[in-house]
DNA sequence: CTACGTAGAGAACGAACGTTCTCCGCGCGG
DNA sequence: CCGCGCGGAGAACGTTCGTTCTCTACGTAG
């Protein structure tokens, strides 16, 4: 329980509680209870309840990148990279505590009102926005293709999540299939 | 002011705020002075705020329904009229008070505690998703294709309410005109 | 005119929340 | 062995919120 330091126990509670209830609908007292940590050692880390709001985002964000490359790994084709994070969006649909992608619910609650939130989420999203751009660099596809495939892989997760249907990851890789083959094909070829 | 009845009064004015601030943050006091209602007509009206929640939901599901009917006036061809779902879409991202799928952000919210928020929510995608199949249906495109589009709308939604960025829906649009003609001329097509 | 039912304005209440404070026990330097 | 500072547990505080209650004014029936 305590073999990780205090920040790293806060953050994941946090996390977990975040992610699971909304933001808003959990209490520092339940994080506290979660972490196992002391209301005081928990604002010695984090002066304010944004600030942990900020570092969960960021480690959440750490997740989802260091899943998405593992979930890459020995994939060489940009291609079939391209079409990993589908396959990758439906491993996480499938598992039971699901519930949407926890940077837009964050923009949900609090985007409005808190422009450090909205900024984190602007910039997690930039982030997945770049790594798809650049696999599309490497196949040559016109630079309209990654937008494209980003919205496909923004929707499946708010209709998985809304829906409960985890196949949205199908739809979404599938479209996501012909949208770069079309692309390819139309592409100036003059080989 | 009081041209329309309090119900009316109350829910335009709960939609207004609610959207614009996330309901969490929107008290029932503010409703009040925005309606120009007493708090007894309006809990008389609703018996608890999640009961105007799901009113703000349905009353939302009107405009969105019936704004989409209406850019679709005209429009007689299904492949035009699938179409013409991202073009109001990008309309809609051009208004300066965007924030989002208001039934996403209500369910990011709300969805993981309240049963009634997420049926609403679920009852609303539900009901476009079915739009956008008989649609599918028409032109004789394969029902594959209808997440497909539903999940395009879905991400554009989301994309331009974090980035900022109109663009999404145009990007969504070209996406959704591959999708249909690769759809349109691999279905089998023996004339 | 008078009694009564109704509606509005806003005070009041209880709960929950973010944040701070108090108190106590423990470990360490002398 | 004795202070002393630090950390934890949780009480406390001020605010906000959902909901209810009180009080007053008013329209209407008789």
């Amino acid at each position: 329980m305590t073999d990780k330091d205090v920040r790293t126990r806060v953050v994941e509670a946090a996390d977990r509680l975040f992610y699971g209830h909304g933001i808003g609908r959990v209490g520092m007292d339940a994080v506290r209870d979660a972490a196992g940590a002391s209301l005081k050692a928990i604002y010695r880390e984090f002066p304010s309840k944004e600030d942990l709001v900020i570092a969960v985002l960021e480690h959440r964000h750490q997740l989802w990148t260091s899943g998405l490359e593992s979930a890459m790994a020995g994939i060489a084709e940009p291609r079939e990279r391209l079409l990993a994070v589908y396959d990758y969006l439906a491993d996480w649909f499938d598992e039971d505590d699901f519930r949407g992608c926890g940077f837009i619910n964050a923009f949900a609650e609090l985007g409005a009102d808190s422009t450090r939130v909205a900024e984190a989420v602007r910039d997690h999203k930039a982030s997945f926005q770049r790594y798809v751009d650049a696999l599309v660099g490497e196949i040559g596809a016109p630079t309209s293709l990654g937008p494209q495939l980003a919205i496909l892989a923004e929707g499946a997760q708010t209709s998985a999540a809304i829906s409960g249907a985890p196949d949205a990851a199908l739809s979404a890789r599938a479209a996501a299939e012909v949208l770069i083959d079309v692309a390819m094909a139309g592409r100036t070829d003059h080989r």
